[in-house]
DNA sequence: TCTCACATCCAAAGCGATTTGGGAAGATAG
DNA sequence: CTATCTTCCCAAATCGCTTTGGATGTGAGA
């Protein structure tokens, strides 16, 4: 069933049935109402390609995903991120389009997106400091909203980021307000600016404190279990261990936990963990008590909010980029205690 | 730069360039690497939206992701299925579209799909037994795979499927013929049909040894790590306690493991775990040597071909549907020992 | 020389919507 | 009663591509 069918079957023109479908005021309210009864009663929906065609706009919005050919890791808070937004967009009446790319073309692949419209506007992920992305989109004129910012980037952008800075200097404050003087840090990987943003967090809270960090209590890698068993394990053995942890995932935490178990350790007790949680649906942290003392944020409600930006923004082109910083709730569970008395 | 512009500076008409690019006879060779290069140059790509209504095909697939709004769970083996259908989709030149939808109007939203013209076909995921879904897409006409088989659909369909059954045959009879026979099950939920076949699959091992499954170390619902810990603690604390354990997904298992150690048992020694392990990319099972005990197979390498065999499909609607089901490796990790002698 | 096949190209009609620029009828004003 | 405005509708152009149905020119065969 299409306009043309529809407006035959109603003795009107494509036009009138079209006018009275997208609510323009010249057609006669008894006539619109017999048009809506008749698409709602013979199913009938604008066919979105032709009305894209039409009116030059996709009704779509794009996600692409790098995919590293050499590492293989889809990083698992897309998906959050992707379902928050795509509510958003779902509500709007816009699609989510996924583009999956070698991380290597990623570039290519902005140019060959705009050049096919087959969206209207694209969200970045996994921001890094000096992302030359932002000049292209700018370039060829496709509206963007990243997920995370850049520092090195000058020219204002629409951008939702959760205070990360913000978040692991509280994290690390709280530790050190419980008496821990080494604590280590299993950060993600450096090149991701958030990982950055964590670090200096991380030392900013030790420099209120004039305590100095020890380098080799510091990591930075992919986010995995196994990352985080490891080199808590390594670190736990070295010289001077730590009694404390600021780690980057829920996931990684699980190794931590794994690790400081595995020496016969309590985790709460004779070593403190503070995780950050992304707040992902089938990761939870815990039941109703939380397992981890966390900083928390919810990826999929940023994913949500800058869906709303992306849609605000292209509706209306002209208005300066709306940015929208998260702060992290603390959440206090069972990883963390005071510092154990040496000895 | 659209065809026309293109055809006009070769002073060609956009028939003859159309034809040029898209591999047609009736074109003379050398006419057509001056397209090509014309083309390349001025980084000509065809217009999506507008070849999509011309051609009557969207080159796109669609992905329907339902979002429970009650538990807000968005099931972490979709980024890593549809990461693996994507790159199938990009090789073909095709989009990936992402609905999301409440999961109570899942089946309207097909309709609506289809009617929109926004895909050529669709992907299902999360099957159930008798599901409604492949009787409505047959009768709207919309090609579709499902990943999973459902059980009571009489029909042939296009499927892609693990061998849930045998890999749950198989990690149980590996723990009876290591001596236990007191085994927990922690399934997923029993509304998916993959888990019903899983626990056949457990209870058949169970059958052929003649031991008698316990209907109190069975339990199942959505694989959480906190699911694998309470349940785990909680049987490991009944009346008669597992001396293993056969877990749906990594994540239970790292609570199943916590719970084996935060007893202060052994895991593979104490208390043995095999897990099934969809190899999610962020969530590998140990780094060279194998932590768990498991039956694996790649969900990605699952997405890969389900989008193959519906991509075939598409062009190619008159040929029986493909199935395909792919067995699962046993990995051997060290999780799992013989039954520690009683007493 | 004429015919026919073949190679090569193009004009125009589509795909299914939106949107521009009227046009007819009825209401209002003069 | 005529002129002007509204109100309500429609025909046709448009978006950017593909595809049908010729048109033209060339060379081979008779």
């Amino acid at each position: 069933m299409n306009l043309k069918q529809l407006s035959d079957m109603l003795g009107l023109s494509p036009t009138t049935v079209s006018r009275a479908l997208n609510g323009y005021p010249e057609v006669n309210e008894d006539t619109r109402e017999r048009v809506r009864l008749a698409a709602q009663r013979y199913d009938y929906k604008p066919h979105a390609r032709a009305q894209s065609l039409a009116t030059g706009r996709a009704f779509a919005i794009g996600h692409v995903i790098p995919i590293s050919t050499h590492q293989f890791v889809v990083n698992p808070i897309f998906g959050d991120f992707i379902a928050g937004a795509g509510e958003t967009y779902a509500a709007n009446g816009y699609e989510t389009v996924l583009s999956m790319v070698a991380d290597d073309d990623e570039l290519s692949a902005y140019r060959q997106i705009k050049a096919r419209g087959s969206v209207d506007g694209v969200v970045i992920h996994g921001v890094k400091s000096n992302d030359p992305r932002f000049d292209l989109l700018r370039e060829i004129g496709l509206p963007f909203v990243a997920h995370g910012r850049s520092s090195g980037e000058t020219e204002p952008y629409a951008w939702v980021d959760v205070n990360n800075q913000g978040a692991f200097e509280r994290a690390t404050s709280f530790l050190l307000d419980l008496g821990h003087r080494k604590i280590g840090l299993l950060n993600g990987p450096e090149s991701m600016d958030f990982a950055l943003r964590r670090r200096s967090g991380f030392e900013a809270a030790h420099a209120a404190r004039e305590v100095a960090p020890l380098a080799s209590l510091m990591a930075s890698q992919e986010m995995t279990e196994t990352y985080g068993y490891r080199e808590a394990s390594r670190m736990l053995a070295s010289d001077s261990p730590p009694t404390a942890f600021v780690v980057s995932s829920l996931i990684s935490a699980l190794g931590v936990r794994r690790a400081i178990e595995r020496l016969g350790l309590r985790m709460g007790q004779d070593v403190s963990v503070v995780t950050y949680d992304d707040a992902l649906s089938y990761l939870p942290n815990g039941d109703d008590v939380p397992v981890f003392t966390a900083t928390r944020s919810s990826v999929r409600e940023a994913g949500r909010i800058a869906g709303q930006i992306l849609i605000d923004m292209i509706n209306n082109p002209s208005t300066t980029p709306k940015t929208r910083l998260l702060e992290a709730e603390l959440v206090v569970g069972q990883s963390t205690g005071p510092c154990p008395t040496l000895g």
